[in-house]
DNA sequence: CTTGAAGCTATAGCTACTAGAGACCTTACG
DNA sequence: CGTAAGGTCTCTAGTAGCTATAGCTTCAAG
């Protein structure tokens, strides 16, 4: 049996991060140890392992939680999974042009920086400004969700 | 002078957002109406295109509360604004890097759905196992900044 | 002068954790 | 068997960067 600390430390996972999974309702709660300590089993690892992959793959908690609920009952379709898959590879592909529109304005940004007052600074002039945008990049934000 | 409303329409933020960013020290309290409403000139809007720009850029709202310290004492070097700039390249390379390596993982986990039953899933299966994973993504999630 | 849109403040909520306080349990060593 | 270190417990609050709600007031058009 697995401490809460052996376990976090076997899936890459912080403790305080397993509690909070366990409030939420993705880890099951576990046995406890007389003192009233959680106690894991190869279960509790194995999907804490899952959790922490998807996590790692740009999956947010809630589509997780779905995905769970498939391998809770594994007789069902997969199509659900492969919904889920496929959207988050949409989502991925959609950030990355996005990123390398912004890495392409940073590059132009900081080879004009003349490296004098701030007064001349290409790098404020730009952000201050739309006109050299190589790419649009209005609209949907990197950043928004 | 505009009003709260034509000045996110103008900038392309949402209203509430611009009465955060007052809030947080971002934006400096306006002038009001006489019915206390705010009002606001060419100088607000000049200030918030450029925080947009630059959350658009991926700057978190900390740096660019710097580079606005930077514009509104200008004969400073501009240096400091370079070296933001530059972080925020290497964080963007970074980002792309990871993307690249989860994209090329979702689609693998897709295309060897053999869209079955959850028990032979490959995309399930892909999440509960790191083994086929073409390049490690242990370490820094892509998520966490 | 009325009406409807837009504005106001204040508070709470969101995601996915992270940090802290203060008490308690477990285990290894002597 | 005692003790000390370090892991664990619960609970609360904080983080970023907004977004949403409630209940009210103000503004501008007709």
């Amino acid at each position: 049996m697995l401490t809460i600390g052996k376990l976090g430390e076997a899936a890459g996972v912080k403790v305080p991060t397993i509690r909070y999974y366990e409030q939420i309702g993705l880890l099951p709660e576990p046995e406890r140890s007389a003192g009233n300590q959680r106690r894991y089993g190869q279960s509790a690892l194995d999907r804490l392992a899952f959790i922490r992959h998807a996590r790692e793959l740009g999956f947010p908690l809630e589509a997780i939680r779905d995905l769970l609920s498939l391998t809770d009952n594994p007789h069902h379709s997969c199509a659900a999974a492969d919904i889920i898959a496929k959207k988050q590879l949409a989502a991925v592909k959609a950030r990355i042009a996005r990123l390398t529109a912004l890495k392409a304005e940073l590059e132009r940004m900081i080879t004009q920086c003349a490296q004098g007052t701030v007064a001349d600074c290409r790098v404020i002039e730009s952000l201050s400004d739309h006109s050299h945008c190589a790419q649009d990049h209005h609209g949907t934000s990197e950043l928004a969700e």
